[in-house]
DNA sequence: TGGATCAATGGTAACGTTCCCGATAACGAT
DNA sequence: ATCGTTATCGGGAACGTTACCATTGATCCA
C-alpha cells in the first residue's frame, strides 16, 4: 500500500531505474533471472506504476471525459452506466463533469478536462449550447470526440443518438390510432438535434394520418423542462386554447414529469380528458398514475456504443475515413396513460 | 488553446522559467514591469498550467473522490450535485465511482483513486462491504476521507448522515397514528449503519406506542433492493404470514420502488389493504399510484456539509482532536400511500 | 589476435512546474 | 575602497517514468 517507485526498486535491488523499467515491461533485452528479480520484488512491494507520472510523460491518462447535461436524470444515469462498463473493461477511467445546461459550464469543463490530459470526450450537449466552436478545435487539434444523443450536426465525428424520429413517429401514431386528432408536443429548445428529430418524426405521423400540423399545439422548453414555471405556461398555454389539445407528447424526462405534475396538480384526468405519452426513461413509468405510456431509449447500449467507438478513436489515431452516425431503436411502452379503444384511422 | 507552457513564455520573454514561474505566482521578488509582461503575455497566450506537472511535483490533485453504490439513484445523484457545487466553488474537481454494491469494485475504485493522488475521499459504503481496512490503511496514513450516509461504525472521521433514527421513528409513528398496527419494515442488510439506525427509530417508535416488536416483520434485502427477486421474496414472505401486515415502511429508493412495482403486480390496494411509507427521494412521489408519503433526506445539503468538511480536512493538515458527526433531519412528506383517519393511539 | 557482434545493463534527458540556492549589480555606509 | 544590503533574476534539482544512446564484457570468426 505504501507508494513504492521504480527507483526504490532500482536501489533495493542495486539496478538502474532503466533496467527495473524494462523488466517491468518485459523487455526482451532483459535477462531472465534479472526480471523475476525485479518482477516478484515489485509484486512483493506492491509496486503500482503512478498514472500521474505517466500522464505528464506521454501526454495520455487513460481515461476519458464524460461531459453531459446532469446526472440526476434516469436517462444519462443509466448511459453512465453503459459508458463505465465498456470503459472499466478497456482499462479507462471515466469523469464525469455536468453542464446543468449552461454553455458557460460546458465550456468551462471542457476546458478543464483538455488541460487535465484526458485521452478523449464523450459529449452530450446542453441546451443553450448553440456554438460549438470549443469542441471543434479540440477536433481540428486531433482529440478524440464521440457525440451522444444531443449531437451537433454539421460536425464531422462519431455520432450515437436514439432512432428519435422513429420513437417520436411511433408514439404520435399510437396517439393517433387510439383515436386522438388534437395532440400537443411540448419540447426542448428547437436547436438541439433530439429536438429536431422528434418533432419531425411527430409532424411526419400526423402527415401520413391526415391531421394537419399545427404549429401553435407545439412548445418549447428553453431550459429542457428545468424550470418549473415553464413546463407550468407550456401547459397553460395548451389548456388555454380554443381547441384545447386531447394528448400532450412530452420530449424527454423532465418534461414529461413536469407536465404530468402539473396536470396534477391542475386535476386533469389523464388519459380520458388529455392522454400522454413521454419520451423519457424514468424506471417509475409503470408506478406513476396512470402508469405512462412512454418511449423508452437504448440509454446503456448508447453509451456502451459510444464508448466503444471513442477508444477505438483513442487507440487508432489514424483518422477514419468516414464516421459513423449510428441510430439505435426506441421501443415504445403502452401502459394507461394513453389507454384508449383502438380506431380505424386510415 | 494551444498548450503553452511556461518555458514557452521564458524562452518568447527572454527570461528563466523560475522568473516566468514567480511571476504568475505574483511573487514580490520581481519586478513589477517584469511581472506585468509576463502576465501580459500569458493571458494573450492563453496560458493555463498543466495540472499533471503539478500533481506529480506536490503529490494533490486538487481533486476529491467520490465512492457510492450508484449514481442512477435520485438520492445520490441529488448528494452528488451538493458535493459539486461546493467543490466546484474551491476549486477541485470530483472523479465520481460507482461500486455497485459491489465490495470488490469499492476496493478497486478505492485503489485507483489513491494512486490517481486524489487529495480526499468522500466515501458511502457498498451494501456488502463488512471490511472496512482498506479505508482504515488510509485513514492511518493521513488521507482526508469523510464518510456519508453509510458510514462506518467505528472509524474515526467526519461522517455526515441523515437523521435515520429520527425518520424512521416519524414514518412509524405516522403509520401508528393513521390507525396501522402491523407495520412491517424492508429495509437494506444489517451491517450497514442506515440499517441499523432506521430499524432502531421504527422499534422506539413502535414501543412507545406499546405495539410488541415482531421480528418476522421485519425484512432484508442483502443486495439493497438492487436485485428484483430480493424485493419479490420479502413481500411475498409478508404477504403469507398469518398476520398479514397493514402497513410497510420501505427503507431506500430501490427498495421502495421494488416494493411498489410488486404490490401493483398483486393488484394489492395502497392504503387500503396496506400503507406505504418509503425513507426515499424519488422526484416523482408525488405523481406515484397512489402519490407516496416518503421520508426525504436533506441529499443535496449532506453532500454541501460532507465537501466542506473534506475539503477543511484536506487544506488543514493538522489533525482534528474531534471527528464531527452530523445528522441532518429529515421531512416527513404525508401524501395518499398512508391516507387514513388520524386515530388517537397513546 | 584484432576487430566485430551481441547480450545485458547504465546514464541521462524529457514531460511542466516550483523551490532552494546562488549570482549579479546597484547602492549606501563605513 | 570594502562591505553588507537589497532588488532582481538564473540554474538546477526534484516529482516518476520511459526512450534513446552509451558502455561493458564476452563471444566469435577470420
Amino acid at each position: 500500500m505504501e507508494t513504492i517507485t521504480i527507483k526504490d526498486i532500482a536501489r533495493a535491488l542495486n539496478l538502474s531505474t532503466s533496467t527495473v523499467s524494462r523488466a517491468l515491461r518485459n523487455s526482451y533485452e532483459i535477462n531472465t533471472e534479472t526480471k523475476k528479480l525485479v518482477l516478484e520484488y515489485a509484486e512483493k512491494m506492491n509496486y503500482r506504476p503512478n498514472p500521474i507520472a505517466l500522464s505528464l510523460r506521454d501526454s495520455k491518462s487513460k481515461s476519458i471525459g464524460v461531459i453531459l447535461p446532469e446526472i440526476a436524470n434516469n436517462f444519462f444515469s443509466q448511459l453512465i452506466n453503459g459508458i463505465e462498463s465498456i470503459a472499466y473493461n478497456m482499462g479507462y477511467h471515466v469523469v464525469i463533469f455536468q453542464s446543468h445546461e449552461s454553455y458557460e459550464r460546458e465550456v468551462a469543463n471542457t476546458n478543464y478536462l483538455v488541460s487535465r490530459k484526458v485521452d478523449g470526450l464523450l459529449v452530450s450537449l446542453s441546451s443553450l449550447t448553440t456554438d460549438i466552436s470549443h469542441f471543434e478545435e479540440l477536433l481540428d487539434k486531433g482529440m478524440p470526440i464521440v457525440f451522444f444523443d444531443r449531437v451537433p450536426k454539421k460536425v464531422d465525428t462519431h455520432k450515437i443518438v436514439a432512432d428519435n424520429f422513429g420513437g417520436s413517429y411511433q408514439a404520435t401514431e399510437h396517439l393517433i390510432k387510439t383515436g386522438k386528432r388534437k395532440i400537443a408536443h411540448i419540447t426542448s429548445p428547437i436547436y438541439l438535434s433530439i429536438t429536431v428529430e422528434r418533432l419531425a418524426g411527430y409532424k411526419k405521423a400526423l402527415e401520413d394520418f391526415g391531421i394537419p400540423f399545427d404549429e401553435s399545439y407545439v412548445k418549447y422548453c428553453h431550459h429542457g423542462g428545468m424550470v418549473v414555471s415553464e413546463n407550468e405556461a407550456a401547459v397553460q398555454e395548451l389548456l388555454d386554447m380554443d381547441e384545447v389539445p386531447d394528448a400532450i407528447f412530452t420530449a424527454s424526462d423532465r418534461i414529461t414529469t413536469g407536465c404530468l405534475s402539473v396536470l396534477h396538480r391542475k386535476h386533469i384526468r389523464i388519459p380520458d380528458e388529455i392522454a400522454i405519452v413521454g419520451f423519457t426513461n424514468i424506471g417509475v413509468a409503470e408506478l406513476l398514475n396512470p402508469p405512462l405510456t412512454a418511449v423508452v431509449q437504448p440509454a446503456m447500449d448508447m453509451g456502451n456504443q459510444a464508448t466503444e467507438l471513442l477508444i477505438k478513436l483513442i487507440e487508432h489515431p489514424k483518422k477514419p475515413t468516414i464516421f459513423e452516425s449510428r441510430s439505435l431503436k426506441t421501443s415504445l411502452i403502452i401502459r394507461e396513460s394513453t389507454a384508449g379503444k383502438i380506431v380505424n384511422v386510415s
